[in-house]
DNA sequence: GGAAGTGTTGACGTTTACGTAAAGAACATT
DNA sequence: AATGTTCTTTACGTAAACGTCAACACTTCC
């Protein structure tokens, strides 16, 4: 369990450019320490990294990942900055519900396309036989 | 149940622009009849619009979009571009199932971070008490 | 017959999310 | 001392997915 990154590091792991890493921290998604010029990233950015990955995969933008990775920290003392979070936590979980609803669909539409697909191939296999 | 619809009921339908269902047929995503210059939509066309918009909500790209729907087409001839629709399927699939599992592992972390915003409202209702 | 509403084709503008050099510093290896 | 590797900043380039006019045609309503 190593505890401190560099930038190329994290980029093998991730399989993402170091270009893309400067990027989201000019983007305010990481701010790791540096030592000197270097930027020393430790489990915390690592973490965070994942998060911005994962709501990529999901189709997120940067700007609402940036919301989100925000949710995770220390809830607002306000209750205003509150009842906004909450808000913004029932807007993610409506969308990541449609999503899930699209990917059940979507599956069982796969489903028959490769139901198809055999289909074919056996009809193929038949014409082949046919010569 | 109609079966002819226009440009502006299908962007009213599913509340996107008609330069977006225009640049869709730009891009080979959709390829409605004419009637003069006007554009005739029919059932077909409408059920591939929803399709890209699902795909659009999946965060898939337009290219990867338009392969998608092509997939949803008959089936091709040759053995080739058949073994290649297999693999395409089997793409998607491992995409969706990886999204799947972001999905779980997001929702259970906004469970998380919903009792948080519980705990913390309580504690400003305990402070309210105080004063 | 003029205005409103809907349709059309360009064509340029914009945002997002990086890619891709350019030019240099720091450090290890040969 | 030269080479290589990894890091840095600065900055221009770009593909995707539309937005936003402009300028025009057709129909309908008053």
């Amino acid at each position: 369990m190593k505890s401190v990154f560099s930038i190329g590091q994290l980029a093998r792991e991730f399989d993402v450019t170091t270009r893309t890493i400067r990027f989201y921290e000019d983007q305010g998604l990481l701010s790791p320490r540096r030592r000197g010029q270097t930027r020393l990233f430790n489990q915390r950015d690592r973490t965070r990294l994942k998060l911005i990955l994962r709501g990529k995969r999901l189709g997120f933008s940067l700007s609402e990942i940036n919301e989100i990775v925000d949710m995770y920290d220390a809830p607002p003392g306000e209750t205003g900055q509150l009842s906004l979070l909450i808000e913004k936590i029932d807007d993610r979980r409506t969308r990541l519900l449609q999503q899930r609803a699209d990917i059940a669909v979507a599956l069982r539409e796969l489903d028959t396309v490769s139901a198809r697909c055999v289909e074919s191939l056996k009809a193929l296999h038949a014409d082949k036989g046919m010569a």
